[in-house]
RNA sequence: GCGGGCGUGGCGGAACUGGUAGACGCGCCGGACUUAGGAUCCGGUGGGGCGACCCGUGGAGGUUCGACUCCUCUCGCCCGCACCA
């Protein structure tokens, strides 16, 4: 890769032949770096004793629907620049790419167009493969890896295996949330306002036999963990913290006299006992029909609670709607007190909440509130402000101050409520009517699916030894070829006689297999542990190997991820962990959220037509100006709105960039390397030169703040085209422009990779990829001067070029004389004088 | 309702620790080169005023010599959760 001839060429005619061409740039490094394996990362030979420097940067992996689309240039390409910036750091960067391929996308389109969803996606893989890899992305393309591939899926059935042995994945009958668009059950974080994350349509309960992880045993961990993650935004934090819900109250037991019965409660108001004035029971809480067995008001309840089940999610949920329910016509009796509640039914009682069952106190809360206002029942305030002003006749009393105090409540009366709480549930734990306890929002995570494109549970059913799993052996439960995908509400795989009817791995005798598919955010729970690994065939992974790289320093995606991935991921690290399979406890040690791209004020998307395809940009102004201009709109974290005309400023940028940097190239000689000057224009660009390395170095390293980087290199850019008329011919001056023409090339290497190859190699360098980052010399990050500016009483009036390190009555005697300050200061009392070091002065006048 | 975040030129944004508001770029205006310009180069560009100056970071107060930055109140927008007892 010699460069002789080039420098040679007369700037004249390189300019006029030469002009910037991106696509002949950026294809033939592509072709250097690929021949290279420039970007292949081996594990270390000896993970114990190897204490090189690395790091492990990922993002979140795309789900290959067929094109790449402008999130996903903006996230790889944040991770590319952290990548680059690492490796030229002296770290070993692990940064692997792959296609979250199972899914409903790829199955859908397969039933449209009559081909297997297997074909679909893996054109769609090849498609993405090649869009990514023209966007010049540094990838470790050894380990890519696809989880609908049986090499991948085999071990994501080897760790649904490891929780079915720890009693985490198990099978019941429960109330689900039922896609009747996508024709299968969804898990609770697919269901957004009660409508199907994916498809739109409006959710329905139903009670099917389905499997679970189950997440809420690690929910303290899952929270408590959190205090460690002190890089991930606060808001992914917040939303995670909401979801698992968790709630301090307590346990309390009603009994029910006539049948003998008694139903526990959970609440966080064990303080308001005394004012329960009603019972309600959730409409599927098991004990409804034996309550109401041959009374008279069977008839009513039942139709209320059929009624119910025939609504959809969102209808029942919905918060704003008056109350509904119906009496039983049975009591229970409130253990503080031995008085006779109602027993109501209402679908505002949740049955996968808490016990399924509540206390209802009217007086201090508004759903029981308004459910008591709806059928007359009777509010009775047992907690009051000491000024007694808490009027609970139009609305419950719901504050919580300090200055509360119990009424209406036996014993207990006059107490603090802070106080009469704990006293009341240690009252009833001693008298054994119940207990203090936690419930949590989180719900176990529904993993299985009715759906053919996805890893099958390897899992098989036998009449005799029950749910047995497969043996490691014999995975993987290869997915069957079966003609029919179209969702009919049970699993397609189920029309696949042949391949269901296995003997039992236990007993040997007939036996059927599972024949739901997992979510496939079970796929992407551990796809970052299989990069480490990810052609191993004798095992999942490595353990040295997997703790030497994990976790992951830096990970990058969606904030849309926020919950279900994030969460997901977090969960199976720690099962993992527990099972000694890992040595850590978190996946991701620090989480960058990226904001999502906009145009015309909407987020892109086909259906509104607002999409501008990276494709497109690419081919009119080369991956290096798309790469650019994704990083240059906006901070990395906010929404960004495209505009098409904005692409050409970055465009222009690396145009002059390409020309002034050849021409350096062509009529000096040297270093393209920091190069420092005494004096005059050279130490002037000098100067320039070394604080742009200081501040992309900082923009890129410690705020992630790529578009102020970006800028600063157009500023030394800038600088240089104004420099280099006067340097040309001057030895040292001509040292100081290669040097700085040298830097810019070496700054903008992580941003675009492609022409700073080319310029460097231009400038007689090689392998800039490999190149040590450059280093600011702190000599040449001061001035000898600065611009002092004057101000009288904090109106800037005057600037003044001063020495640095002159005294301060030195400073304050310039900035006096200067004719703009007398003449507002003239004839006024100065009373006082302030001078910040280096920057300003101001006088404050009466 | 609860929680998180954001309001700065015509536009995207910068100002990181309280010290020159508007870096960098887009767009626009003027000029050069040109058969031509969606190319390139040069100059200008927050508002008002001939000017000295005045006004300006959603709004109103406050702290300070000095506030985009800190405090109080308020308006608007975005995101998440929401009948979770």
């Amino acid at each position: 890769m010699g460069s002789g001839t080039e420098a040679s060429v007369p700037v004249a005619i390189l300019s006029r032949m030469e002009r910037y061409d991106p696509q002949r740039i950026e294809a033939r490094w592509q072709a250097v770096w690929a021949a290279e394996r420039a970007f292949e990362t081996p594990n270390p030979t000896d993970p114990a004793t190897d204490t090189r420097p690395r790091s492990y940067v990922l993002e979140m992996l795309p789900y290959p629907s067929g094109d790449l689309h402008m999130g996903h240039v903006s996230n790889y390409t944040m991770g590319d620049v952290v990548s680059h910036f690492r490796r030229r750091n002296g770290h070993l960067v692990l940064h692997p790419m792959g296609y979250d391929a199972f899914g409903l996308p790829a199955e859908n389109a397969a039933i449209r167009s009559g081909g297997h969803p297997r074909a679909v996606t893996e054109a769609n893989i090849a498609r993405i493969r090649a869009q990514m890899q023209r966007m010049g992305w540094s990838i470790d393309w050894a380990r890519e890896l696809s989880t609908s591939d049986p090499a991948y899926y085999r071990w994501t059935q080897w760790i649904f295996l490891r929780l079915f042995e720890r009693g985490l994945a198990y099978k019941r009958a429960s109330l689900v949330n039922w896609c009747p668009q996508d024709q299968t059950v969804l898990a609770n974080e697919q269901v957004i306002d009660g409508h199907c994350e994916r498809c739109g349509s409006a959710v329905e309960a139903r009670t099917l036999a389905q499997w679970f992880f189950k997440i809420t045993d690690y929910a303290d961990r899952l929270l408590d963990d959190m205090e460690t993650l002190e890089s991930w935004p606060e808001r992914v934090l917040t939303m995670q913290r909401n979801w698992i819900g968790r709630s301090q109250g307590a346990e309390v037991v009603f009994g029910e006299p006539d049948l003998g019965v008694e139903i526990p409660v959970f609440t966080t108001r064990p303080d308001t006992l005394f004012g329960a004035t009603f019972f309600v029971l959730a409409p599927e809480h098991p004990i409804v029909a034996d309550l109401v067995r041959g009374t008279e008001q069977e008839d009513a309840v039942l139709a209320y609670v059929r009624r119910t089940a025939g609504r959809s999610v969102a209808d029942r949920t919905d918060a704003t709607k008056e109350k509904t329910g119906v009496g039983t016509g049975r009591y229970v009796v409130n253990p503080v007190n031995e008085e006779r509640i109602p027993i109501y039914v209402s679908d505002y009682v949740l049955v996968e909440y808490g016990t399924g069952a509540i206390m209802a106190v009217p007086a201090h809360d508004d759903r029981d509130h308004a459910f008591a206002t709806t059928f007359g029942l009777e509010i009775r305030p047992v907690v009051m402000p000491r000024d007694g002003s808490g009027d609970v006749s139009v609305e419950a009393y719901t504050a919580h101050t300090a200055d509360e105090v119990l009424v209406n409540s036996g014993q207990f009366n006059g107490l603090r409520a802070d106080e009469a709480l704990d006293r009341i549930v240690t009252w009833l734990a001693e008298s054994g009517r119940g207990r203090a306890t936690t419930a949590y929002r989180l719900r176990d995570w529904l993993l299985s699916r009715q759906r053919y494109w996805g890893a099958p549970i390897p899992i098989v059913d036998c009449p005799t030894c029950g749910l047995v799993a497969v043996p490691d052996a014999d995975l993987p439960v290869l997915l069957p070829d079966v003609t029919e995908y179209t969702p009919k509400g049970r699993s397609p795989l189920a029309a696949a006689e042949e391949w269901r009817r296995v003997p039992c791995p236990t007993c040997g005798g007939a036996a059927l297999r599972e024949t739901d598919t997992m979510d496939t955010f079970v796929d992407s729970s551990w796809y970052f542990i299989r990069y480490v690994d990810a052609t191993k065939d004798d095992g999942a992974w490595d353990r040295a190997a997997v703790d030497w790289w994990l976790p992951v320093d830096q990970y990058i995606g969606g904030v849309e991820h926020a919950i279900l991935h994030l969460l997901y991921a977090r969960f199976f690290v720690k099962v993992l962990f527990d099972a000694g399979l890992v040595g850590f406890e978190e996946p991701f040690a620090n989480l960058f959220t990226q904001g999502m791209i906009y145009k015309d004020g909407a987020k892109m998307s086909k259906s509104k037509g607002n999409v501008v395809a990276p494709d497109a940009i690419v081919e009119r102004y080369g991956a290096d100006a798309l790469r650019l201009y994704t990083l240059f709109m906006g901070p990395p974290d906010a929404d960004k709105e495209w505009t098409d005309t904005g692409v050409t400023g970055p465009a222009r940028f690396l145009g002059s960039a390409y020309r002034v940097v050849s021409e350096i190239a062509a009529k000096t000689a040297g270093e393209p390397r920091p190069a420092y000057a005494d004096a005059g224009p050279a130490a002037d660009l000098a100067r320039a030169t070394h604080r742009s390395i200081a501040r992309v170095t900082d923009d890129i390293d410690r705020r992630l703040h790529f578009n102020t980087a970006i800028a600063a290199c157009m500023e030394l850019l800038n600088a240089i085209e104004r420099a280099r008329e006067s340097l040309y011919g001057d030895p040292g001056g001509e040292i100081v422009l290669r040097a700085a023409a040298g830097t810019l090339v070496s700054l903008l290497q992580p941003f675009a990779p492609h022409i700073a190859e080319e310029l460097w190699q231009r400038l007689g360098g090689e392998r800039l990829w490999e190149q040590p980052w450059p280093v600011a010399d702190e000599r040449f990050l001061r001035a000898e001067t600065f611009e002092c500016v004057v101000q009288v009483n904090g109106k800037v009036r005057d600037r003044v070029q001063l020495r640095l390190g002159l005294e301060r009555d030195a400073v304050l005697a310039a900035a006096r004389a200067l004719p703009n300050v007398r003449a507002h200061t003239d004839g006024r009392e100065v009373v006082k004088e302030i001078v910040v070091p280096e920057r300003l002065v101001n006088f404050v006048v009466r």
